[in-house]
DNA sequence: TCATTATATGGTTAATTTGCCAAACAAGCA
DNA sequence: TGCTTGTTTGGCAAATTAACCATATAATGA
């Protein structure tokens, strides 16, 4: 029955979390953020694997440490970088199924 | 121990995630999934609340349609909008634990 | 058929984001 | 101290996104 215009705690709370997301919604962003599920990792290890500048890469971590979704911790030379609540790639599976709805309809579609 | 470039299918499932997320990543789409997550809304409904032009709402509603986040039903003069896969709100409360431990962490840098 | 209501689309502009390069920093080593 | 390695920052151009206005379409009712 909630049928109210939001107020402006509930709006910034919105922004918030639209921000989180937004962070995420970014290819090689969540990549990372699903490398470091299993422990943290340094950004040497990260850009191994991803065909940018080290300059974009390092960009990518800190729009995702800006949101608050990941920390990092310097350590020697090198800077490490940790999910900091890990329950947010547990998402991924629904997000999934939201793919797999999309392809079934395609296929639905083509038949 | 798995260490190795993403291949062409990992790649485009995580394009294809990364989609859905950022779809959700602006507060204005995210409020209206949220409103759907009771049930299927008309776009004058979920107008009603928002400050903006009919056209950028419409505009947005086509962006989580385009994800897949949402389908839509005309019926009549009116199209209805609804979930197409609801658990994508589930996700959530762990989003607003990044935004809590965010606040915590500020929280502390001033004591 | 004409007017009206509900929604979508096209066009335009401003704002934001992305990615590269070059340069700056910071830590450890010669 | 100066060199090298790992990472970040600043600056810029290209691409993308967001919002508005005006216009188009679709369904209904007069």
């Amino acid at each position: 029955m909630k049928r109210q215009p939001p107020n402006a705690r509930e709006l910034a709370l919105i922004v918030a979390k639209a921000n989180i997301l937004k962070a995420l919604g970014h290819p090689t962003r969540l990549w990372m953020a699903e490398q470091l599920a299993d422990g943290e990792k340094c950004v040497c290890e990260l850009a191994e694997f991803i065909d940018a500048d080290f300059s974009t890469i390092s960009k990518h971590l800190s729009v995702l440490k800006q949101a608050g979704v990941v920390e990092d911790e310097k350590r020697g030379k090198q800077v490490y970088y940790r999910l900091k609540v890990p329950c947010i790639l547990k998402y991924l599976p629904c997000v999934e199924a939201v793919i797999k709805a999309n392809v079934q309809e395609q296929i639905e579609m083509l038949a």
